[in-house]
DNA sequence: CGGCATCCTTCTGGATACTG
DNA sequence: CAGTATCCAGAAGGATGCCG
């Protein structure tokens, strides 16, 4: 039913990082590794690389290494982790309205 | 921007359990204690009771104390929880999704 | 029944340094 | 630049027992 389905996606997208990242890729498109670690606040290479590989084998993002000097790797979602932007979008739309209870203005 | 507002979400909706618990509430309304500890499954009483006060404390669920014998406590999503409602029915049928892939079936 | 306290293990993830 | 490796502190969370 319904509440395992949810426990399924969380199963997925659940850990610190993973939807900020998702959350980047979604509003950003293609996007360096550098890139994506300065706009995730907070996040440690470590933390971003891992992540980044997970959501790898599970099909959500799309790895492409550059052929540049330096090499550089880009990573944009699959058109399946596209398929997250409506609850990405949910979420951000949620998270503006809490921010501005909380804080207030 | 939309990404620090997803970020500012999953600051209240992280972690293993909330978003069960919440789909739990979204799906069956109004629900007692050893009742979310059936429903979600896997969960501890320790953690349910930690995550419980905690969304109290963030205003997505209200507590009510039952005058019965024994007493029993009901849970309820806040009009503000329910403002998660869409979120979570996205989640829902993305993890319905999901689980269909990764599952075969 | 709901939930707190304790104990204890596992997991998370930060800091730092190193490599191709 | 894009990672990987190591070390380690602290948080998460399971098991169990107790209490009103």
């Amino acid at each position: 039913m319904q509440i395992m389905a949810v426990h399924d996606a969380m199963d997925v997208l659940n850990g610190k990082w993973r939807i900020s990242i998702l959350a980047v890729l979604c509003y950003r498109n293609k996007r360096r590794f550098s890139d994506i670690l300065a706009d995730v606040d907070g996040i440690s290479n470590k933390m971003l690389s891992k992540e980044l590989k997970d959501m790898e084998v599970n099909q959500l993002v799309t790895r492409t290494v550059l052929d540049t000097q330096p090499i550089t790797v880009q990573y944009e979602l699959t058109e399946y982790g596209q398929e997250l932007q409506t609850v990405i979008k949910n979420l951000s739309a949620w998270g503006a309205k809490h921010r501005k209870k909380i804080i207030g203005k």
